[in-house]
DNA sequence: GCAATAATTGGCTATATGGCAAAGTATGCA
DNA sequence: TGCATACTTTGCCATATAGCCAATTATTGC
């Protein structure tokens, strides 16, 4: 009855997603675009980093598959491709608490 | 009525944990753990890589508060803190089977 | 005490990542 | 046509990460 072990292939996939949202102004970005679409010059402002800077994390955040792009005019929109982002979040948040508490059972029922 | 925009410190704190989380190894190993407690002489044989290695790895993943250790005799037995990791990956799995299809659709018009 | 096993730590190197600045590209407007 | 705006890309540097090997620590059994 053991489940079969995962893949090396499959791990490295989920790495790839993984890793685009594992920066703090990527994920300030995501939680952003969760509200709706947003044009790099907004995102450049929220995270306070160089504009060059953030389009770098936002292809980032492409190449995973979590943003896609529609220019309009001068403007480049990001949306969110996924909502199954913020019960993501609420795990993470729930292990910060969990661990910042030292508890070590119970999490996420 | 927008949403407060995420300070910089909490994205911190998420992205410690992500970060954690982003590498095929580390993956591979919570997917493990999720069945129950290992060694490190199990975790090693499983991702095939040096134990040294490995035992870093846990470092990494039990400083973020994923995994918690326990000795008895010889091992270290090693397992996971939180259950809602499944779902986290479900997300992630869904992000990549999107995103594959949506570059089939694209490369074959 | 000594040897064997399990795991961690330190040392080193290769590679990846993040940052800004500067140059390049595309669009809109006068 | 020419200039401003909004991005992206390139270049370069500093730092972080991952890997293995070797050395060290801890526990068990003889």
């Amino acid at each position: 009855m053991t489940r079969e072990k995962l893949s090396p292939t499959k791990a490295a996939l989920r790495a790839h997603v993984i890793k685009s949202l594992a920066h703090p102004s990527r994920i300030q970005m995501v939680d952003a675009l969760s509200e709706g679409e947003m044009c790099v010059c907004d995102l450049t402002e929220l995270v306070g980093a160089d504009m060059s800077t953030v389009s770098k994390h936002l292809t980032v955040l492409k190449s995973a598959g979590l943003v896609s792009v529609e220019k309009r005019g001068l403007n480049q929109f990001y949306r969110l491709n996924c909502q199954c982002l913020a019960d993501f979040f609420c795990c993470v948040d729930t292990i910060n608490a969990q661990h910042t508490r030292a508890l070590q059972d119970a999490c996420c029922e």
